[in-house]
DNA sequence: TATGAATGAGGGTTCATTCAT
DNA sequence: AATGAATGAACCCTCATTCAT
């Protein structure tokens, strides 16, 4: 019976929503908390009812970036069907996101910047691409009998594998017309794994 | 009467230096011109003497490090011997620049995430890695003889490598203790060149 | 629809209460209504069906101070018993409330500050100090027969006794270690009033 | 040959009286840096140049008074002649400063406040009274031939002194038409010192 | 009556940049 | 060439006050 129902609820998520497209138009220094609040159609004010300050906005972002992160390994986890299809869909569905909202990638960056110089920011980093190697070694692991032309471990190919999404994504940024990125993205994939058995 | 009739000379790398070692340690955005002058044992006043503006600072230290990377590719270029091995020497190279001072990643990702914003910054960027590729793809397609495992043509194995290097720096720069970057690149290399001849 | 017709009755007190401990604690200036509110255990807009303002919560408060001030002068007034004993029966008293809550000393400098910047605020002390002058004046000359020792006339006297009690309450609160508040009060009015006839 | 001979020993009198005169006018609350820099024909940002926050104007400004009162004392020290003559001419010229800008006494009762809630700043005022009630018992002792007619020892009589003094203080800054300052500090004096011998 | 939510109006502080010397 | 001094323009964050429920 209260007033509103949950106004944090709805707040914060459309507060996040309103950083991360500021923050990717803007960058992290660039904006200021009165961008953000036109953005979510409120007063700077109520920005500090749901946040203590613009660094805490910043630091939910990515928190919940990386909640979605793991979600989606999870994805890739259930998904059923030979190795390759499996990897295929993930890399795809990423690409997918890039795309769809091309602009995030600088926050990203920006992130990178940060931990680059704090090992507190780095920590965090660390946790999140561990997860995704190790996750990725155990698929291919369970898929070695697809990789017999790969002369890597299941951990080496996992980092590389990693390291390519990584560095095409930085290419395509970069030139959007001259990398195709879904065809680099497969090709390098198989050039990686090697000829399929 | 200054007995240098061309303090510029003097002054402009001594800034340079000095805006490199602080954005490095504090990021663009955290560092104040008081900081950069501090460090260059100058007045505040006085970088204003040989730059416009903070920006033209960032500007022409980006340039400075674009023409050493070029000055690079250019050893890379008339480094004699086979294939393997001079991929190996460069790729070491680059890789004893980011040890001996790793902060200086940190830029390159604020670098990055103005690009990603930037077209006209993006464009700047574009054509260093064009010219990266196209030099490592010509490098490739002379050597052709030795890549005869690899399914992938020169200029899709330039891009792989490329990726990967600067995927693999990243994956190290998070977790220096947890990837071999020696190793790893020299591992990953093989695995995307294929098996020697 | 509440049981209780008129919970200002109750409200406003409580809220003084809260207000006087808080102003006390922190001062006027550092004082936030929420900070009331939460001593007063009531939401920040609740102190608003009560006061209009928050300089209007500090009024009230005095008001309220200025009434208890008044009343212990007619419990002065109506001491029976000869002079001294009944001055100092009330001096003591006063000191047994400043110790009781010494933080409150602090409002009333913060009040004499305002005072001294507003006439408007002045008259209101100066309507307290003149009664209370005037009162302690009638009060030594009824009992003049016990102040043949004193130079001074009774307003006189009056006056000096009243700075007496106000500078000492000020140095006992700057040292209460070193000054002895009851004894120092009453040897300066043994002092003021001179020799017991 | 510097471009300003000393522009801190210039600028730091003339801020600090800016603030004394803002303070008096308005309280420390109430005022703005803008209106200290206003006032003292500077920019905002100049003040910073020369302090590093509000706070540490405030302080700095009761430094230099208290440096101001001690001098004073030193005057008191070193003047000749009897007992209250030197008393007589001492408050005099304490009323005369008083008189020549009351609005400053503001900023003295607004400091009694923080110092009613705060230790380290009673510590502060415990020193400046200590100090005065120490040079005025001496000067008492010295004279006690002229003190024949009271029946309080020297540190005593200095203790009822200043709060006197203290006391008719505010008692005028209450009410300056009420209360002849001159004449009730020399009449309570005379009273609390006794029939000259 | 009571409150959670919201905001307008600042206020202290910072900093890139300019200027007088 | 060089700098100490100065400033205008922001920007983060706060808070008294109001409003919808």
């Amino acid at each position: 019976m209260s007033p509103r129902p949950d106004a944090r609820a709805e707040r914060i998520p459309q507060i996040l929503a309103a950083a991360r497209a500021v923050f990717a138009r803007s960058g992290f220094a660039q904006t200021r908390m009165e961008d953000i609040a036109r953005e979510a159609g409120l007063s700077k004010a109520a920005l500090y009812l749901y946040f203590d300050s613009k660094d805490d906005v910043v630091s939910a972002l990515l928190t919940q970036y990386f909640a979605e992160a793991f979600a989606d390994l999870e994805t890739l986890r259930q998904t059923p069907g030979p190795l390759r299809r499996r990897l295929n869909a993930w890399t795809q569905r990423r690409i997918a996101e890039l795309e769809a909202d091309p602009a995030f990638l600088a926050i990203g960056y920006e992130f990178f910047a940060v931990a680059a110089r704090q090992e507190a920011v780095r920590e965090v980093l660390r946790g999140y691409y561990h997860r995704y190697q190790v996750e990725l070694a155990r698929l291919l692991a369970e898929g070695r009998a697809e990789l017999s032309g790969s002369r890597l471990t299941p951990p080496e190919l996992a980092t590389t594998i990693v390291a390519l999404l990584e560095g095409l994504t930085l290419l395509w940024m970069v030139d959007p017309q001259g990398v195709n990125l879904r065809r680099a993205t497969a090709r390098a994939l198989n050039g990686v794994l090697g000829p399929p058995a």
